[in-house]
DNA sequence: ATTCCACTTTACGTTAACGTAAACTTACCC
DNA sequence: GGGTAAGTTTACGTTAACGTAAAGTGGAAT
């Protein structure tokens, strides 16, 4: 049985991941996770915590929650054409735009080489 | 002479980068940039058309305007030890970030992929 | 001279993404 | 049954990065 039915509470998850409940929930309020519940208390699914991943890691790659919702619907192929051509219209943008930040982060990359070479010539110059 | 002289006005930045000069004016408050000046107009220098260009590139890739005066404070190595030190490692570690920001990248293109090819899959289920 | 136009300063407004505090409830421990 | 630990809602506060209006300046053209 792979069915390890395993849950967490949102503590778990805001320790897991270094942020607050408070982050958590406001990620519900704006409609990126939505929990289960037992009574008051939220119930997270495996699924739901892959959402908090895609979540976290489109912000460092500086999304906001709007664009990181659009990724998370982006998983469910909706039902009807007009819709399907959409989303592949919008996933393909998101791979345009990941290309331009890979050429972007290239030349950041290239520019502090430079720079650090021109850091270790300085201290060369400092300590003979 | 490789001597062009060339310089700018705000509104042709503005223009040229699609900002508006409102922006470009509150890059100088936070101190990224500091044009020379005519009266009060401000003129700039292809200098500082760099750094605007900088800063606007560390945008796209998710860093905050104190992120990116700190990238442009790396284009000029500091005077003594100790602050070339420091240098290097701030350097050393956007670059771990750089690192870290690829691999982010990587896995949200292959997920991105397989999101293409779901789509791709129902749109055959409705077009036979 | 006046009409533009691009530029300037000053200052208050706005949005996103939470932080923080207050005032509960629920579950477990002793 | 009293404490405490983790959860909840409600609500106001905060920061970054500008937007937006108001009111004025300086030069070029008509």
């Amino acid at each position: 049985m792979t069915q390890r039915k395993h849950t967490y509470s949102i503590g778990e998850l805001a320790r897991e991941f270094g942020v607050t409940t408070r982050a958590i929930r406001f990620y519900e309020d704006q409609g990126l996770i939505t929990p289960d519940r037992h009574g008051q208390t939220r119930i997270y699914s495996p699924a739901d915590r892959v959402k908090l991943i895609l979540i976290l890691r489109g912000k460092r790659l500086g999304f906001s929650l709007a664009e990181s919702r659009e990724l998370i619907e982006m998983y469910n192929p909706a039902a009807n054409e007009p819709q399907l051509r959409a989303l592949m219209d919008r996933i393909e943008e998101r791979q345009a735009q990941l290309a331009a930040q890979k050429r972007d982060i290239a030349q950041l990359e290239a520019e502090l080489d430079q720079a650090r070479q021109r850091c270790l010539d300085a201290m060369k110059e400092l300590e003979p």
